[in-house]
DNA sequence: CGCGTTTGACCAGCGC
DNA sequence: GCGCTGGTCAAACGCG
């Protein structure tokens, strides 16, 4: 468990009054390559600096959840107790503060549907047939995932979690996904939902839940890294709400399997360049103001570690 | 018809 | 070993 806690990372959420214009800024702050500079250098920490369940949160000064998250630190490591690499922040996005008059439908389709024999019965013949079929790298990474499975962990692609105050689950982000699974989430009454990218060979995945605490907060989890650009329909509106530097930055040559402490700088730069459409467009499509209970909460530690994210371009 | 969603089943990892 | 849970698969279905 240690070892896969490695890594992870998390940003306790920006309690903070933000309006919308600010919001942007803000979150395209997160861009910053020193900001991301800083990730590396925390994530190259030394071998000793294991963040475990108690310390989770410690390098950010906080140790209890946000009231606005539902994530706890247990959540999260229980939620990504496989996963190597966490990267968590929070975007208190700007969404109307009179309350959403869109109501969530959590549990409408999970609903049970009528299921005949037959189809289980397919789908185990459709598995064994494709186990057998799966020699030929059609699936690497499944492939790949079946070796480690006896000898060492499965080891995945680093993540990148944030929430966002949103009324849409679904953020967009300039990439196109393809929704492959929704579970019912343990203590929650809303789903989430499994997307991948639809692009071919991109193994990109996210995953989009809702805070049970606060429904009004979406929580996106990105896995992967894509290997490609923004579909061309897209890119054009949404590259325009981002950094040129940043588009100067988003590039799709790294290897998707390369080795995450060797390339997180440059590597994460497409990821981010994602999130920050999902972090921009959210607050493009909720350009209300909010006012929050605890402004500032945590935000002076967490500025204290990653002052880059802060004192950085605070344009007029 | 192509593409995306829904949804029950399956599988693996983990804790007890 | 067993049960629980998260993640994934894939047939069926819906929609443009």
């Amino acid at each position: 468990m240690g070892d896969e806690l490695r890594d992870l990372y998390y940003h306790q959420p920006f309690q903070e009054d933000i309006r919308h214009d600010s919001s942007m800024v803000q979150n395209i702050h997160m861009l910053d390559p020193s900001f991301m500079s800083y990730t590396s250098e925390y994530l190259h920490g030394s071998s000793s600096d294991y963040i475990t369940n108690n310390s989770l949160g410690k390098p950010f000064g906080f140790s209890t959840p946000s009231p606005l998250s539902s994530l706890k630190d247990d959540d999260i490591i229980k939620q990504d107790h496989m996963d190597a690499n966490v990267n968590y922040i929070n975007n208190n996005d700007v969404v109307g503060g009179g309350g959403s008059e869109t109501p969530v439908t959590p549990n409408s389709s999970i609903s049970n549907s009528s299921s005949n024999g037959e189809h289980e019965d397919s789908n185990k013949k459709d598995k064994q047939v494709k186990d057998e079929t799966l020699e030929d790298g059609e699936d690497a990474s499944k492939k790949e995932s079946k070796a480690k499975k006896k000898g060492e962990k499965k080891q995945r692609p680093p993540k990148f979690a944030f929430m966002t105050k949103s009324e849409v689950d679904h953020l967009e982000d300039g990439y196109r996904w393809r929704k492959y699974g929704q579970k019912a989430v343990k203590n929650s009454p809303y789903p989430r939902s499994y997307y991948r990218c639809t692009s071919q060979k991109c193994q990109v995945k996210k995953r989009v839940e809702r805070s049970y605490q606060d429904p009004s907060i979406v929580i996106t989890t990105y896995e992967g890294q894509h290997n490609h650009h923004l579909p061309a329909t897209l890119r054009g509106s949404v590259a325009r709400m981002l950094n040129p530097s940043m588009l100067a930055q988003q590039s799709p040559l790294m290897a998707p399997q390369a080795s995450f402490h060797q390339e997180f700088i440059m590597s994460q730069m497409p990821q981010f360049y994602g999130h920050a459409n999902a972090f921009a467009n959210s607050s493009m499509y909720h350009q209300q103001q909010m006012q929050l209970p605890h402004p500032h909460h945590d935000y002076g530690l967490l500025q204290d570690m990653v002052p880059s994210m802060f004192n950085l371009k605070q344009e007029p």
